[in-house]
DNA sequence: ATTACCCTGTGACAATTATCATACTTTTAA
DNA sequence: TTAAAAGTATGATAATTGTCACAGGGTAAT
């Protein structure tokens, strides 16, 4: 490893296994070489919908949002999305320009190759691109459930999930900070923003969450998890 | 090509090269001894959810719809697919066992391939997997879309939107046999049949459709395109 | 420091959608 | 062929969700 590059740590990046497991240490090395490791303030725009997909990112670090916004300028949101959740694998295979934009919702650090340069790799590494495929179909596979599974449920069992969501799959913890806005919560459950204000504070009252602002208590997870449910 | 294998024409598929163009005319032979044809009568269940997956399925004519049993019993359909949105292979690299129900829900015929070489080819031959990978995140993503512009229309947009769909998408025409229940109309649109059908029974009223049966004429198109974009 | 804006929160009321009941027709199974 | 089951259809009513209005708190920009 030559000085200019001693940032370039691929090599220890935990991400590395997830999908380089069968790149050479060569090739690692130019990828390392190419790479471009970017930072994003909770808030920021990571990808905007329409843009010419010219890189290949995956995030490091951090939690994102994937969205879409309709012609009367309201927020979908499809989906969020942790390290390991590779999120630019959607479009780029299947699209000219990005079809949702990706927005961070906590600090994230994103690392950033050259769509060619992977797409030459792909073509002439079946395992890499076999490796590659097996997480689009994770990602996406995870996103079309989670839909499905929202879609049958009404309004409180939506907000109970969201909430067992972020508990469970994203902080591995009773206690967390909600990293969106109740308003966005709205935006991926499909509901409007004062349904789910609404919704939350019903949770309080009958104890079963607790609120500071933003961070949210589950006090009573059973119960939470009897609404998520069938309620 | 030998006689026992005379009903093999995978040579003159349509489909070939859809995601065959990037395998040998040996290899293509040899998938095609492998390949068995079934075909499925409307009704019949061509996968079953839970089932371990063992083979790679892609349709060569029909129509099939994609679902899923919630634990009470209720069917959510995620999709429709036809020839060329390959229904098999949403969960074949993700996941052991179907993730997903198939049901036909026309006559359909599908081709069976063993799964394990169908990966052995992915694993040597990186152009075939980057065609596989490409048709996975096209499917994908239509899905995608598709559920998040079903989710932001209420109930007459929803309706309208699955009119459109069927007369654009899949039958190129303002006329057209309904393929589906008024139930599973419902169970894609995630309303109740009864609204389904009060809905239907509106646009026959406002003669923006005729209805016969199953059969239904679409007389005001613009007016359901309205209904599907903004109603 | 002040304004403007967004977020959170709550209530009253309106709109939308679901549920239940019932009837008739068509399809399926015995 | 006849009975049972499923599909289509419509109305009345209940439940759910959305809209509008208003208010306080925080935060960013000027």
């Amino acid at each position: 490893m030559n000085p200019e590059n001693s940032k370039c740590s691929c090599e220890q990046c935990k991400l590395k296994s997830l999908f380089f497991s069968h790149v050479t240490v060569n090739e690692l090395t130019d990828i390392c070489e190419i790479k471009e490791e970017r930072s994003y303030s909770k808030g920021e725009l990571i990808i905007k919908e329409g843009e010419k997909i010219n890189d290949f990112l995956y995030m490091k670090e951090g939690l994102v949002k994937l969205s879409k916004t309709s012609f009367d300028g309201k927020d979908q949101i499809i989906s969020f999305s942790k390290p390991f959740d590779f999120v630019s694998l959607l479009s780029i295979f299947s699209s000219e320009n990005f079809r949702y934009s990706v927005t961070a919702v906590e600090d994230s650090v994103v690392c950033i190759l050259d769509l060619e340069i992977v797409k030459n790799y792909a073509r002439e590494n079946a395992l890499f691109t076999m490796d590659l495929m097996i997480r689009v179909s994770e990602v996406t596979d995870k996103i079309i459930l989670d839909n499905l599974e929202i879609k049958r449920k009404h309004l409180k069992g939506r907000v109970a999930h969201v909430l067992l969501y972020f508990s469970e799959y994203i902080y591995n913890s009773d206690e967390f900070d909600l990293p969106v806005s109740r308003r966005e919560i709205a935006e991926y459950i499909g509901m409007t923003t004062e349904n789910v204000i609404r919704t939350l504070s019903e949770f309080r009252k009958d104890k079963i969450i607790k609120i500071f602002g933003k961070d949210i208590l589950i006090v009573n997870k059973k119960r939470l998890e009897g609404i998520s449910e069938f309620g």
